[in-house]
DNA sequence: TTGCTAATGCGAGTGATTTGCAATAGGTGT
DNA sequence: ACACCTATTGCAAATCACTCGCATTAGCAA
């Protein structure tokens, strides 16, 4: 499993060992992360990078993401028909979405173990639950 | 719950009571649609209807599948990064599809359910495991 | 056959991302 | 401190999957 990367300085270090390079868009893109366990969208991230250094363009935040992922320091999911969402690596859930109010509910992987035991018994299916949420109604709309 | 349509004929006059127009397009779409249980994007169901008749325009496509959609007639799928992937809705159910291979499995919805339970115990959460695929590994490449 | 308006063709627009390319800037060796 | 190599960046343009505006066409009810 690739990116063991809890803090800021591991990300960085690892950039470092894959041949890149340091620079102060990837600083403060992975600050930015580290600093809260949002999910943001690619243009979100990029306005708070922007807060800091305008001139960093929304196509290196992009880039920026790309080469993460391949590490394995972030990893993206889709939420609905909107852009994806970025998080870091290190908290891997599951998410529920609200079709109707596009609530958010982080998922332990806890909960898909019977799911992952059926599907690996009937189709021999290897589950992963993290790239797609699962969509449905929250409790608030369901009732409503 | 709307669009009992198990037939070309149901579909037809399902679009007749709603106001809409049975025009040849959406009589080859539907045609097309009732001729296999695939899953196929829009472009796909395009370049189908236009082997019969050259001049439908995608954009023709994409509105009858909107208006069958919102009929219930057919729904949509999503199974990666490209294009959403249409069927019919009389064979709702989940889809597990390989991230490598792109092999989709149909899996009824009698599989989620033990899902369907604990979201709502836990998160009184509703899911509808139709929209996104659930993602993974096949058999063979889990393996390989 | 007429008239109303849903539906279509076509082109342009949109949102999210990707790519080509010349200029810039990390980092390594000296 | 300097030179050099090439990863990275800014910017513009391209791409992909749709979506929309509009003038024209064509169902279908009267």
């Amino acid at each position: 499993m690739p990116g063991e990367a809890s803090t800021l300085e591991d990300a960085l270090e690892l950039v470092r060992q894959h041949g890149g390079r340091v620079t102060s868009s990837r600083r403060i893109l992975l600050r930015i992360l580290f600093s809260s366990t949002g999910h943001r969208s690619a243009e979100e991230l990029a306005g708070e990078v922007q807060a800091e250094a305008p001139d960093i363009h929304l196509s290196t935040i992009y880039r920026n993401l790309e080469e993460l992922e391949r590490l394995g320091v972030v990893v993206h999911a889709h939420f609905g028909h909107g852009p994806a969402t970025y998080h870091l690596a290190t908290s891997v859930h599951g998410h529920f979405v609200c079709e109707e109010c596009g609530t958010l509910i982080e998922v332990p992987d806890s909960m898909f173990s019977g799911l992952a035991r059926d599907a690996s018994t009937r189709f021999g299916f290897t589950i992963d639950p993290h790239h797609f949420a699962m969509l449905g109604r929250c409790s608030a709309c369901a009732t409503g």
